[in-house]
DNA sequence: TCCTAAGCGAGACGGTACGTCCAGTCTTCGT
DNA sequence: ACGAAGACTGGACGTACCGTCTCGCTTAGGA
């Protein structure tokens, strides 16, 4: 997975937050960077968020425990950016239906959650944005970001072709639509089956514009 | 707090796994039971879920380490009893107009979330359920259910009444009511306001019942 | 062993130091207080004084933990008791040869370090008087009185009958005889063999008796 | 007492049975180890062998509990190597006159059962070597082998000088003369007086060398 | 004969030490 | 001046044991 993370952290020009110095001296190793991500998150995809821990994430691999923490303040931190980066690339689907495209939106939010990596990280991650706003505001302007942009991308467009009333409030849109994916996954803990996803995009697109 | 605590485990019939034997012996003291809950609670509106400590729960409580885990297996297992505790009674609206009753149930849920200790233990709680499928269960089936439970009663009054189509899912009007609240609290980091849940309310009602 | 230790403790009128009360209410059990010691000697042969625990005697003699601590104060009495048991009888050998009877002594001696249950015992006893002074006095003024009384009698007769000087000091003797086989046995972890128990017995009255 | 510690295990080359790995990584820490050392050493003369807490240890010490962990198995082990410490270097006197040498080492011996702290490790030493044959091998081969060594150093040479037969046991020798120091310190509670010491010595040379 | 006080087995109680584990930091090498 | 390796402090974890305290139930003696 070593190629696919190097490759995704160029496409999204991922950068630590402390990046390698210019200065003299060993340069950062950018081998170790996409080791400890790949680490991260294979990890958490086999043990679960809770049961990772820094030195196993080091071990695994195979670099110091200081190596991490040169780039990472703590274990969340890390475990964020690697699921960033697991999420970053999100196409937004634009068939000039409005219906079609929050459906495509929907499915594609969907096979994340079919995804036992990305799944096991959601809920960890929601315990972690209780825990430190730092984190939060993270997942949140990464994460999360994507999502509602995307969506509101979508949703946009349909007021503009009229599908939509002018006046629909996307913040309400967004939190009907990805609310009830995220509290099947979270509480009844799998993911929804395509036909429930269909029948969530009906009733909101309906209850959203009343005369559609 | 003791005192609701005992009557609230009388009230709900609270047992714990691992219920006091019948045989003989010196039963287990429900002092004790409640002191523990208690403190638990106490001890999670005070520091968070997360620098909650079972020492510090026993000591709170004025009760050995080992009694505490005689009735629970440890510190997720205890926080959920004790959530479930807070949110055992919940009263089911039935007022003869279902979109007010709706409304209702979805204010005391909102009221939950600004709840500081109801909040903060409920992320905490995502995550232990992805951890653990018995607490993953206990929640379902206790501070989950209860919700549910109230959710659909308010919903077949509804349809009985003919406010609603009589094909109504539950599964999915349950996940578009409630979705969007823990998303919001979750997700976003605070409860909704009373307006947005209105809006929640209305358009749900909506694109479940066409024609209303 | 329940036969034999109920009929030592009949033998020697052994008594707890808080004996049954003459008043009303049920007497105390007899097949208790010796199926009590019986478990703790068995599990002190089994396991080794320290890894015994009341819990254990408790449950080995099939009596509640209240009946043990109504008899005695503590772990450490208890196995005192129980090991006074084991050496309560020790035949004074009275040959009429000085050389002989303390050589009879001090091999008698030795076939208790040869017998695991009270080998086993001796360490343990030893920490514990160390650890509290009501149990050094009971071990000195049992078990230990019971051999010096034994041995300063042999060589009182053989002051008397002229084999040792008049001016022999008894405690200077017993220290001489006994001392090697405590270390022996405490120290290098087993008992001497006879031909070494000879060889201090020899050394011994020769020393104290210079022109023997 | 630290410096006394490090320049101590610095000529006795004392080293843990686990020591610092040759390999990369931070070495083992001199002062840590020192510092553990001396707070076993200082809780056991203040509060005694049974008291003493590996976390008491730890706190003193200004360590980790793990620090100690990383280099003895546990408290008894700890001890054991302390109290080697404060025995390892033992005089052994040569003036040329063989009953003038062992009373020398014999009362050097019975200064060391003088010393509460001292004193106070012996008792709890011997239960632990009954408890574990690991223990009882560190004490002997340190501890012990120190004391014999040095016996057995002069009475080899009181046998070259004629002082002694040739034959002598050096074994039995070692017993009789350790036997009642040991015997008198752990059975009666307290030490001799030299008076008695002189007694010993004088009996057990005169019975070891009868012409002499 | 019945009452009543004390003992009985069982096991929970408050405490406390144990030995393990992990987070985040620091220190030594070798590259 | 980086890298890996691993020891460092600190503190929570869950277990085990101690000595005490209820339970509901015998089991004598005295009334």
């Amino acid at each position: 997975m070593d190629r696919a993370i190097l490759s995704i952290m160029e496409r999204n020009r991922i950068e630590s937050p402390d990046p390698p110095s210019r200065g003299p001296g060993r340069p950062r190793s950018r081998e170790a960077h996409a080791a400890i991500l790949t680490a991260a998150i294979d990890l958490v995809r086999e043990v679960g968020y809770d049961a990772v821990t820094m030195d196993g994430i080091a071990a695994r691999a195979g670099v110091g425990k200081a190596t991490v923490y040169r780039r990472w303040a703590g274990k969340e931190q890390l475990v964020v950016e690697a699921l960033g980066l697991l999420v970053a690339a999100m196409p937004v689907p634009d068939t000039g239906d409005t219906h079609q495209d929050v459906l495509l939106l929907m499915l594609t939010h969907l096979r994340m959650y079919q995804d036992p990596a990305t799944g096991a990280l959601l809920s960890g991650l929601v315990a972690a944005m209780a825990r430190s706003e730092a984190i939060a505001h993270a997942v949140r302007s990464g994460f999360i970001a994507i999502r509602e942009r995307a969506l509101r991308g979508v949703l946009e467009r349909g007021a503009a072709r009229g599908d939509l009333p002018a006046d629909v409030d996307p913040v309400l849109a967004t939190e009907l639509l990805n609310g009830p994916l995220f509290y099947r996954y979270l509480i009844h803990g799998g993911p929804m089956d395509e036909a429930q996803v269909h029948g969530v995009v009906r009733a909101v697109l309906r209850g959203l514009a009343p005369g559609a």
